[in-house]
DNA sequence: CGGTATCCTGTACGATACTG
DNA sequence: CAGTATCGTACAGGATACCG
């Protein structure tokens, strides 16, 4: 994941973008927590249909690029909180945008198809 | 590909947007098409080291989700340019947006752990 | 609760060779 | 010029079982 964004580098800013967000569940992720804080499982009802192998992954990939900081309560049992760091949120609202980008261009390209 | 985002239509819209744009490639394309239509060899020598089957992959998924226009002139030697449509201009804002973020949050990222 | 270990399948992607 | 066909490798991601 680390080479995929450092040979991104070479190519262009937005292919590092797609290289470090663009996973599935990472900006669906991202967007969950602008709410605040979660837990483990609460993000991973909360986020969709998603492995806690995957999410795990997806989770320790947007810490180690500083897009949230994933935080351990010493306690039995274990408790373990996300959020989102100011890049994090900075992502959010691109992931957002990007919501609404598909709503309003590719549902209805969908739709349509589904119609006919 | 479209089974992908079928599926992310039942998840969020977000997960639409990285199914239909969240491809290799996908993004870097529709924001060399902003200044204008590009032939296909153009695009590929642009876009980066991106392979033909790929690139025509990527560029057959982004006409399909009518993100760009595809248009053939029949001569010889083959012509073929690739304009966006105005689905595309909307998607290559958010493009450059992801670029601007990735150059302000994560080059910092990895400028730091190549120093150290 | 919040993971990890293992196995497995599907697909992405490049390299190379070839074509109308 | 703009692809397609074929082959091969890599990795993503789910399912399941298990752990501190």
């Amino acid at each position: 994941m680390r080479n995929k964004v450092r040979s991104a580098f070479e190519v262009c800013p937005i292919e590092v973008g797609v290289a470090v967000a663009g996973g599935d569940w990472k900006l669906t992720i991202v967007s969950k927590l602008v709410a605040g804080p979660l837990r483990f499982g609460r993000l991973q009802r909360e986020a969709g249909p998603v492995s806690a192998k995957t999410l795990t992954r997806q989770l320790r990939a947007l810490e180690d690029d500083g897009i949230l900081i994933r935080t351990v309560y010493p306690e039995v049992p274990p408790h373990v909180t996300y959020e989102l760091t100011e890049s994090g949120a900075a992502l959010a609202e691109i992931a957002e945008e990007l919501g609404d980008w598909s709503e309003r261009y590719i549902r209805p390209v969908y739709d349509r198809e589904d119609a006919g």
